[in-house]
DNA sequence: AGTTAAGGTCAATGATGTTGGCATAAGGCG
DNA sequence: CGCCTTATGCCAACATCATTGACCTTAACT
């Protein structure tokens, strides 16, 4: 086998599958894409990754080195897809609103890659863009240089980490995700008021709130105590 | 094979192994957390854990149902070892702030379980107890249930997201760790201030600041909203 | 002491990622 | 236009994974 990857611009002969289709790089992740998003990470696997392409998985060593390279090509289109057609107002507030649900959107729609870029700083191009136009938001409303930076350190890793965490939940098997979410009527609604009267005072309100993502509330909370800061004229935390 | 799970307070028989231990869930859940914490979260597979164990993979399924069930397991660990010692003092600020640094630092203490767990919801006891402490609080300071099963909602998540985004990171090699902390230096310390004004002025804050975790800020600044909202009598998001 | 069934073991199943060897046709070159 | 090289797709095989059903041993209760 061979050992090295032939990088695609390097690609000269383009021979077709038995099945007919012509691979390539962008058509590999594209399509790996669209399973993910339609049967759940779980259903991404090599053979029916294969399959799809109407190749044989083994295929795809020929274009990466692995699941762990599909995965971060995955990854590095998503980052793309992030931050396309976002368009700053000048209210910072709404802003930063608008492009935090934004960021954490576009992670969830490809929850697996999410997973495994979410932590990491890669100092490319579009996430530094990100980076400034928050400062940009920040300095510009107002707030002092310490700050603006306290308050975007804590706004992107939120973001982010609401997305690795709900990515998370996506990414569980169909049979795991089913399982967390009953447990909230199956366990939670059952609880003996006497010894859990909290959670027996509010079973109904739970079930129905904890199966979708807090990272709304959780942001409309950061931003609001960012803006009183603000108003109070000075550091806080 | 059985098809039910003893509980483990039903466990009356306990034979011992052929290599001679006697299996509890308790003692295969710590080997468990061992093994994550020696060859990382790759390396905890059933044969594995058999092996490290003295006995045959298949007999974890005597004590759960599947891998999934000792994931659980492992996260209710870790949760018990974040609430014992806790106690409340009845300032439901004060106590919400020392309980989320203090679940947030017991993740953080098996990062490669905690990424394991972080999105699950175990319904088991201990985690049962620490979500009836939290809505305690937060009932008992005088939000109306709607409003403490939000705030209990984007609290919890935003600590377990944060943590398992910090155990990422802390999760990562050596080597990738010290090349994400130095793009701070390396990369953004140096860009042009005409194109990245906001960045060049506050890259001295930058570095100092994001190799560190953004928790402990992101969790002043939700209690900070939450007080408000208390104060104005009312929901607000 | 006798009986029962809990709990450990064996063997088998059908997934998974990955690799070495082989065959075939694409495309450069004469 | 036709030959040759070799890139690239395919096949079969391997090691590993979780999971299950049948078995058997022995602990604990009567």
């Amino acid at each position: 086998m061979a050992k090295e990857v032939v990088p695609e611009e390097a690609r000269r002969r383009r021979r077709p599958t038995r099945q007919g289709t012509v691979l390539s790089e962008r058509l590999i992740v594209e399509t790996a894409l669209r399973m993910v998003r339609e049967h759940g990470s779980a259903g991404l696997s090599a053979r029916r990754l294969g399959a799809a392409l109407g190749a044989d998985p083994s295929t795809l060593y020929r274009y990466f080195d692995g699941m762990d390279g599909l995965t971060r090509a995955i990854g590095e289109e998503l980052i793309g897809r992030a931050l396309a057609g976002w368009v700053a107002t000048g209210e910072w507030r709404a802003d930063l609103r608008s492009l935090g649900l934004r960021i954490h959107g576009a992670y969830l729609a490809h929850p697996q890659a999410a997973l495994l870029t979410a932590s990491r700083v890669t100092g490319r191009p579009r996430e530094i863009a990100a980076d400034e136009a928050i400062l940009g938001s920040l300095r510009g409303a107002g707030f002092a240089d310490a700050d603006a930076v306290r308050i975007y350190h804590a706004y992107i890793d939120q973001c982010l980490a609401f997305a690795a965490l709900d990515a998370g939940a996506l990414a569980l098997t169909e049979k795991a995700r089913e399982a967390d979410e009953e447990m909230w009527e199956s366990t939670y609604a059952r609880l003996p008021a006497d010894a859990y009267p909290n959670i027996a005072a509010t079973a109904g309100l739970l079930a129905e709130r904890m199966p979708h993502s807090a990272y709304p509330v959780a942001l409309d909370m950061l931003l609001e105590s960012a803006e009183r800061q603000l108003a109070a004229g000075g550091a806080v935390g």
